[in-house]
DNA sequence: GCGCGTCTTTGCGCGGGCGCAAATTCCGCA
DNA sequence: TGCGGAATTTGCGCCCGCGCAAAGACGCGC
């Protein structure tokens, strides 16, 4: 339990939190090993938990009817998952995937929404998490309607950079594997566009990284100028 | 007081609210005129006050660095307008423009982090306010990333129909002017493809209204099938 | 080590919708 | 009522990036 309660206490969600809110939010909760490829929950299901991302990550995917995927984002230790769903007592409105061994933490709808009203600094987290959530897609949005394939990727790149980026000896790794088409359904994209435009960057010695080996951002900076210029 | 009370009450944010909090809220909260194409505020500017139009309609703007325009959404009675940047302490992410007369309500940054946390109820229905936009703003980057312009227009003009509609003889209107331009900035597009297809539209009779008269949907029906089809 | 399946690369052609430009219509206002 | 400016319509050509197709590379299990 105490274990728990420092896994907790690290988040942003738990930031500030007292005590008391600590206790009964590792006494309400359970636990949940994830492997990769697992999904948390499904589209459409009707939300009865709430979950914490410990450690691991999941890629949050978006069905339309007709069959067709896009990537919402991508989730990291610490972020919430299914917690809009739970408070508004909607569906889920996407799935979570692995995309790497992992673990959450979850509690059930009932056990979420009294954790929140009786804890204030818990209701200013999670409004300031959604917030940030609302603001990058507001970006996001942006980028699609205003800017090309090429500076989409560019953009997308660097923010996982930034969301989850690990320095190496020769640049910057995203450290799970992410296959062109992934990057494609991020991008409102196909996956041979993406790989038109990765190989041209590879040519550039931009980037690096085949298959499923890690991607390596060798000149961060040849991205950023792509993503800005003009 | 008491009237500004009862305005309160309506609003989403306001819902299940009890006695104490409502009269904290009214108390502390200022008046805004609203004078169509007045903004309440600049994209980029440190987030002072928080806002709530009590009546009114805004278009919210999201300006990109080189200049172009991007419509975030259209808001209307009830909404809350920059209330996000307020209690992340971030600065305004776009520019809120009255497309009507109207009038808001607006809280300093700490009298609204107070009244929040001081009341379960208003965080509550804070984190529902927010997550119903992050919904909507997930379904619409799923159409923009996997649907043709025709079908984006036709699922825009019925968004503002399900939020804003009222009946008329002949339809459903929406009751505010739209421009071509602005039409074209909620789907990524060019007031001139939007133009061609509004017309074409108004041959098959589908709609009606130009210039600064309001848009009247006459078949309803056939948008649903435009935006769904296939 | 071999073979199979999946992911990736690359070529090629086409088409949706942008960009530019000009004509036209409508509105507000004097 | 007429004028000036802004919004809208429409034409036309071109180009980015999709769609299809096929070949190639890599990884995994047997």
């Amino acid at each position: 339990m105490d274990a728990r309660k420092s896994v907790l206490q690290r988040t942003a969600f738990f930031k500030n939190a007292d005590g008391p809110a600590l206790s009964a939010a590792a006494e309400a909760a359970g636990e949940l090993a994830l492997k990769k490829d697992e999904t948390l929950f499904h589209q459409g299901e009707e939300a009865s938990y709430s979950y914490l991302l410990a450690w691991g990550r999941l890629r949050l995917d978006q069905t339309t009817p007709d069959g067709r995927n896009v990537v919402i984002r991508y989730l990291g230790p610490g972020d919430l998952v299914g917690t809009v769903a739970v408070l508004r007592r909607k569906p889920y409105p996407a799935t979570p995937v692995a995309v790497e061994d992992g673990m959450a933490l979850f509690w059930s709808a009932a056990a979420k929404a009294k954790l929140i009203a009786e804890h204030p600094t818990l209701a200013a987290n999670a409004i300031n998490l959604i917030g940030g959530r609302l603001e990058e897609l507001q970006e996001r949005l942006q980028e699609l309607a205003t800017q090309r394939v090429e500076r989409r990727i560019a953009a997308t790149l660097l923010r996982m950079v930034r969301q989850a980026g690990r320095r190496v000896a020769d640049g910057v790794e995203i450290p799970f594997t992410l296959s062109r088409n992934e990057i494609a359904e991020m991008n409102a994209t196909t996956l041979h566009t993406v790989s038109r435009t990765l190989s041209a960057w590879e040519q550039e010695g931009i980037l690096s990284g085949k298959r499923s080996s890690h991607l390596v951002i060798t000149k961060p900076h040849r991205l950023v100028e792509i993503a800005e210029h003009e």
